[in-house]
RNA sequence: GGGCCUGUAGCUCAGUUGGUUAGAGCGCUACCUUGACACGGUAGAGGUCACAGAUUCGAGUUCUGUCAGGCCCA
């Protein structure tokens, strides 16, 4: 069998992908107490495809799963998508728009309709995408947020927190986007810093003609819905005014001076307008005076009636009007520059109006103080540890949620209000009837579920919650949750809130959060800069193994990644190294006439089947250690430095000479062939497409990702000494040849002497010599470890003298180490302290450095 | 304002509980198209680990401060 000389994933790796699924290997059994490793995937939203930030966070599931599934666990990884509600109904009505049509025109049925068939679309494309990459998840077990099933869940944990008064319906200040037309919650809403003016403006004091108080604002519109103007109690400034009024100008509406510390006496005049109905910290504020609440900006944006002359104006208009009526009127003091922070809408960057509302709010507390615990206690162990100091700090200041949202693409509220005494009815089934007076003329709720109320169960309701299934018995709580750390809020802390509250259980044991995928120049990929790579072209180009490695090799504990086509081009190459080495032992085991198998062990190994063993133990300790870790960087590390520096570098080199033709099953082939194969199953997880071709043609009967995991072995500290004394001959031989240019060709004579025992013919094919007993006459090397003199042509002066220099410059620096240790080992207080592992290394070191200057001075004797 | 993180080779980054010669990839220099691989081989060059103190027998690693940059929350 003969491999394709150019390495081509793009010819096995769809074949692979689709073999995977199609033999259902990976569709997990129930098997309850068995010791299992289950996980579900942080469910993509349906709005599109899959990016590359999805790319690094299914290839380090992918590659947890994999590992465990080959510990021999019962493995599981759940796939699905969710619904996303505000993201997707904004697509959508997106593309309606395209046509002139709006979701009011179709009505909400219809329009659900046009977002079902979207989902159909982009859940097909995602979950295409998903298979590409090799997610080795359970197809049989996919869900999707709005399934009956997980509706059920969202219907039961509703109604649940409703019951223990956890859910409430109340009138509060909301962060509402006009152009979604919803509420939103307080992480939906992003802060942006932005250069905007402070307007100082002046309100007469009744009474006190020609006595104003300047106020300062950002935001001059609202002051139509000002109720009450603040100063500070301290401040001196205005002591004389404490119980007078102001007249609002423009409305001429008479409002209090509320005495309230929310006035900065250093901040602006000292004093500041307040409008309850328009910003939180006033809301606040209003609740404390009691004063009105005048609603002047409309979930349009645009001022309501309330607002008088300027009724109907949107609220960019209406700033600049009443900006030019305070100035007409003389009341604008002045004007400047001021830094603010502004809040957008998270889908659509909007500008957040903030308004007060009726709305549905998660009383959240409760939920949070034993989601705290599980994580002070390490019940839940986030994985970067550093995590969890910022999930105490937010979990610690958290909000009451507002989940209701005012669109239609979503968990409908299971609530239904009595038109008859406005009782709300809250219940697992479909009420026909008021709860409170029994009247049946009730309606349901118009608005739906915040979706992250949903993907918060997400780790149970996936598993048949509430119903306790055979799954959720096998499965829960699963084991691991792998997903960026920017929707460690949103999300994870919502997931073990609800996972808690909901099954009395953690949702996971840990929680491994990673960086995000950056551009080359580390900025954040997004379709508004254009920066945005497609994993679909990267596939194509690189291949998916290739991808996965780059990725994963750039994933550090909690660190960005910068994704660039030099690392792309390099994981390539490694997968192009290894394809080309098991095509050479193809080659050589077609001309040696041995069979494609996975022999048995060699009963009778030679130093270079000592050493690669031992390094392959020393590798899979390594591995085992990094991935329980999570520090699948270094896993990838591990893999890339057996496999190229260690297997093709110096174990294949040597096993060249051995091979003879039709010699048949030998033992170096047994060696050769169980080092290979072991080594496929160690590098599996990270990349299983080329493992898996490799693998099946040395073994077809069974996939490669079935087979036991590579257990860590001892570490064969002869061999590996042995086989570094044999390395550094080669390497100095080497040296020697390449120091004086000569020819690659040129058989040179030398003599080696070491107490280690080393293979004469090894040396000679790797450092092209010819080894002779003595008489050579040319260039020394000598370490503690061996001598060897290499005969080359006759030097000239200016090498000699260039070799003194060489050998003077390594004299000094071994003097001096020298007698660094010669002065610390003389500091006998400091030695008593020093352990005597560190002592025995320090003679060691200090024999090895006196060896090693003794063998450089009588070489520099020698060069005369 | 509160919290978190980062600063190591030209570039991108590793470096797990402190142990004495700090690593990788890319890039760079020289040589090499050799029957696995030029997506390659061989041999090299390149770092006062941001700065200043402290702890310690010993600090890239711990602590404090300074400077620079990033992120989150308010």
């Amino acid at each position: 069998m003969q491999l394709e000389k150019v390495y081509e994933p793009q010819r096995f790796e769809p074949h692979w992908a689709q073999w995977w699924i199609e033999s259902g290997i990976y569709n997990a059994t129930v098997k309850p107490g068995a010791k299992y490793f289950s996980l579900a995937v942080p469910p993509p939203n349906v709005t599109g495809s899959l990016h590359m930030g999805h790319m690094l966070d299914h290839t380090l599931i992918d590659m947890a799963v994999r590992w465990h599934r080959m510990l021999g666990e019962n493995t599981l990884w759940v796939p699905g998508t969710d619904h996303a509600g505000i993201a997707t109904q904004m697509v959508v009505e997106r593309e309606l728009a395209k046509d002139g049509v709006s979701r009011h025109d179709l009505g909400r049925e219809k329009f659900l309709e046009k977002v079902w068939e979207w989902k159909e679309i982009y859940q097909k494309r995602i979950d295409d995408q998903m298979k590409r990459l090799g997610s080795s998840c359970d197809w049989s077990r996919e869900r999707f947020t709005l399934d009956p099933g997980l509706s059920r869940a969202v219907r039961e944990t509703f109604v649940r927190l409703y019951e223990k008064d956890l859910i409430y319906r109340a009138e509060y200040m909301v962060n509402w986007c006009p152009r979604c037309s919803t509420a939103l919650s307080d992480l939906e809403s992003v802060h942006e810093d932005t250069n905007g003016s402070l307007w100082h403006v002046k309100y007469e004091v009744k009474g006190m003609p020609g006595r104003y108080l300047t106020v300062a604002t950002t935001r001059p519109e609202t002051m139509l819905g000002d109720t009450a103007v603040a100063i500070n109690a301290k401040d001196e400034r205005y002591l004389d005014l404490h119980g007078k009024t102001v007249i609002l100008p423009l409305m001429q509406r008479e409002i209090p001076i509320i005495l309230d510390d929310m006035a900065d006496p250093e901040f602006g005049t000292g004093c500041v307008k307040v409008t309850p109905a328009h910003d939180p910290n006033d809301f606040e504020a209003g609740k404390r005076h009691n004063l009105p609440f005048i609603k002047v900006i409309g979930e349009d944006a645009k001022i309501t009636a309330m607002g008088c002359g300027y009724a109907g104006l949107d609220r960019y208009e209406a700033r600049k009007r009443i900006v030019a009526d305070l100035e007409a009127a003389g009341l604008l003091e002045k004007v400047e520059p001021h830094s603010l922070p502004i809040s957008k809408c998270q889908r659509c960057g909007t500008v957040v109006e903030p308004l007060v509302s009726k709305q549905w709010w998660v009383k959240i507390q409760p939920l949070a103080d034993p989601a705290i615990k599980a994580v002070e206690t390490g019940a839940i162990e986030l994985v970067p540890s550093m995590w969890e100091a910022t999930y105490f700090q937010w979990m610690r200041n958290i909000r009451d949620w507002c989940i209701s949202r005012q669109l239609w693409w979503g968990h409908r509220i299971p609530a239904w209000h009595c038109k008859d005494c406005e009782g709300i009815t809250v219940l697992r089934e479909d009420p026909t009837a008021c709860s409170k007076c029994g009247s049946g003329n009730i309606v349901q709720d118009p608005d739906v579920l915040d979706t992250w109320f949903s993907s918060g169960l997400w780790p149970f309701s996936t598993l048949g919650w509430p119903d306790q299934t055979e799954d959720l018995k096998t499965f829960y709580p699963t084991t691991l949750m792998v997903t960026g750390f920017d929707i460690l809020f949103f999300w994870v802390a919502r997931m073990i809130m609800f996972g808690i509250e909901m099954t009395g259980e953690v949702p996971f044991r840990q929680v491994h959060l990673h960086g995000l995928v950056r551009d080359a120049d580390r900025q954040k990929m997004s379709k508004t800069k254009g920066n945005v790579v497609d994993p679909l072209t990267v596939n194509e180009k690189w291949g998916t193994d290739a991808m996965r490695l780059s990725l994963v090799l750039g994933a550090a504990a909690g660190n960005d990644i910068a994704f660039t086509d030099e690392r792309l081009d390099a994981a390539r190459a490694f997968a192009n190294k290894l394809w080309n080495a098991a095509r050479f032992i193809f080659l050589n085991m077609e001309r040696s006439g041995v069979e494609p198998q996975v022999p048995a062990e060699n009963a009778a190994p030679a130093i270079e089947d000592k050493w690669i063993q031992s390094r392959l133990n020393d590798a899979a300790a390594s591995m085992a250690k990094h991935l329980a870790a999570h520090r699948y960087h270094e896993a990838a590390q591990t893999v890339w430095h057996f496999f190229w520096d260690e297997f093709c570098d110096w174990y294949l080199e040597i096993k060249k000479l051995r091979f003879v033709e039709g010699s048949g099953l030998n033992d170096d082939w047994r060696s050769l062939l169980t080092t290979f194969e072991t080594g496929l199953r160690l590098l599996h997880p990270v990349m299983p497409f080329i493992t898996e071709e490799l693998s099946h043609r040395l073994d077809p009967s069974q996939s490669i990702s079935l087979k036991a995991y590579p257990q860590a072995g001892p570490v064969d500290a002869v061999a590996e000494k042995q086989m570094a004394v044999l390395q550094d001959v080669i390497v100095a031989a080497r040296n020697i040849r390449a120091e004086r240019k000569l020819d690659r060709k040129l058989v040179l004579k030398a003599t080696v002497t070491s107490s280690t025992a080393l293979d004469k013919v090894v040396i000679e094919k790797l450092a092209n010599v010819e080894i002779v007993d003595g008489g050579v006459e040319g260039v020394k090397r000598s370490t503690p470890d061996f001598d060897l003199v290499v005969e080359v042509p006759k030097e000239s002066p200016e090498q000699i003298e260039a070799q003194r220099v060489k050998l003077n410059k390594e004299i000094d620096k071994l003097r001096q180490t020298i007698a660094g240790y010669d002065a610390q080992l003389a500091d006998t207080e400091a030695m008593s302290k020093r352990p005597e592992k560190v002592v025995a290394m320090m003679h060691e070191k200090l024999a090895a450095a006196n060896v090693q200057l003794e063998k450089s001075q009588q070489a520099l004797q020698e060069l005369g």
